[in-house]
DNA sequence: CCGTCACTTTCACCCAATGGAAGTCCTTCC
DNA sequence: GGAAGGACTTCCATTGGGTGAAAGTGACGG
């Protein structure tokens, strides 16, 4: 009876990673039943699947019967090298700079068309921001993303402001040509500001790890409640701690490889 | 012949889950070879699987050959909600502490024997410490271990106590007797302290995350150089901000569920 | 008491995963 | 230069593990 549907049939081990991306932001805990709706598998089979990830601690199960992301899926995901090595360097200049501003301190790096924010750290006093660690965010309407786009390549901005540019406020960006001339003048001064773009009453400074490897790359940005002014006054602390972060990337390269002979 | 040789022939799924378990702090990045022998799966089958891991995301593969975990198992791996909402409500708190002690402040839940370290905030003048996020320590020689174990039923800690306790520095208490005798002072002052018992020059306080929920249990701790003596000093802010967190855990758990409409 | 819904278990079928073997492409060493 | 070794990739006949329809369980609730 011809089960073939459309679909090609994914592989066992697929199936089990399309169990895991059945999760996201606002979906975050799973029963069995949304995950097969979720998954287009059949119930039996997720159940099983699900039972082994459980196993393994890819994924866990509640009293209630919810599923979530496990604990040693989550540990193993530490040592991805965007949350070990950039993280973990990048943390310290972050703190220093959350030091200063007491403000919302944001580490992403570019992937796909969107900003992921790899760091973020806010304390009681910053003002509150729609970004999430994990999160991904367009490029045209936060600051990280801009600085991002601004030094990506030409073939690639293109086709990034090709595609329709979603609005978020009044002020988002969303016109081709005015995209363009932004990036430019991003690139000019070396640094990516945003007024509103993305939230009302919250504005960003944001710089482009500088990198020669083809490491990942990174930017560092700074959101503030708009009533503040003095936005480039953070530039030169923003500068010197993208610079660091970068100059140690690029040192942690070479030791971390087999090396250059 | 007889290729069955001892395991009882893991799934194909759990065999992906094997390479995604092959990963360490140690190595995290691995040759084709090196993840068939870390697996002991043959060669053709962890190539095989591998691509598809990459092809999803879980797993990435740079231009030497070397495997690493991939942005989109991490991307995932950000829902667990250990990550999540445990983090998420934890670091303002954490960032608090931070900017009054400018230490290292750690978040950890307690997980098997070990304390899984959730969370870690250091600077630059913070002391270096073994700790990462993702890292595993024992309960007995670190300030959130000691923490947790002080509430852990007498069960788990009579056999925590039963195995032999490695010993990291000479102050290390590696005898049971003392452990228990340890414990008991914890629990009736309410917090840890350690004494270089992890790594000569630090010592710490701890205190565990008050919950009345069955939550994950969690304990936040400050990691200071050893010739500071007034550590007593800290008890109240730190015990403030684990209570502060422990509420507001509480609270989301009644509002986590499918939202407010 | 019975219908509904969510989950769990079963099991005969069959095809996708398997892995030995052979092929390719390096690097190394004589 | 070329032979030997090592790391990775591809091939393909075999087969046992995965599959999912169907039946079973059990918890509501009307």
């Amino acid at each position: 009876m011809a089960v073939n549907s459309d679909v090609p049939r994914r592989s066992t081990a697929g199936r089990a990673l399309s169990l895991l991306g059945a999760f996201d932001a606002t979906h975050p805990r799973l029963k069995l039943t949304e995950l097969a709706r979720r998954t287009d598998l059949p119930l039996p089979t997720v159940h099983r699947l699900a039972a082994e990830l459980v196993s393994w601690g890819a994924l866990e199960r509640d009293a209630t019967g919810h599923y979530s992301i496990g604990l040693r899926l989550w540990e193993a995901a530490t040592l991805a090298p965007v949350a070990g090595r950039l993280r973990e360097i990048a943390l310290p200049f972050m703190q220093d700079l959350y030091e200063t501003t007491r403000e919302n301190v944001h580490l992403a790096v570019h992937d796909g068309f969107d900003a992921l924010y790899v760091e973020k750290l806010s304390g009681h006093r910053s003002v509150p921001v729609v970004s999430r660690i994990g999160a991904r965010l367009p490029m045209h309407s936060t600051g990280v993303g801009k600085a991002l786009l601004a030094r990506a390549d030409a073939a690639f901005v293109r086709s990034y402001a090709e595609r329709p540019l979603p609005r978020f406020t009044r002020y988002t960006i969303t016109e081709r040509a005015r995209l363009l001339r932004e990036l430019r003048a991003t690139a000019e001064r070396g640094y990516a500001l945003t007024n509103e773009e993305m939230t009302l009453g919250s504005c960003s400074v944001a710089v482009a790890i500088p990198s020669d490897s083809h490491a990942p790359a990174g930017a560092l940005g700074i959101v503030v409640r708009s009533v503040r002014t003095d936005l480039h006054r953070l530039v030169p602390d923003l500068r010197a701690a993208a610079e660091a972060i970068g100059r140690k990337l690029d040192e942690a390269v070479d030791g971390t490889q087999p090396g250059r002979a």
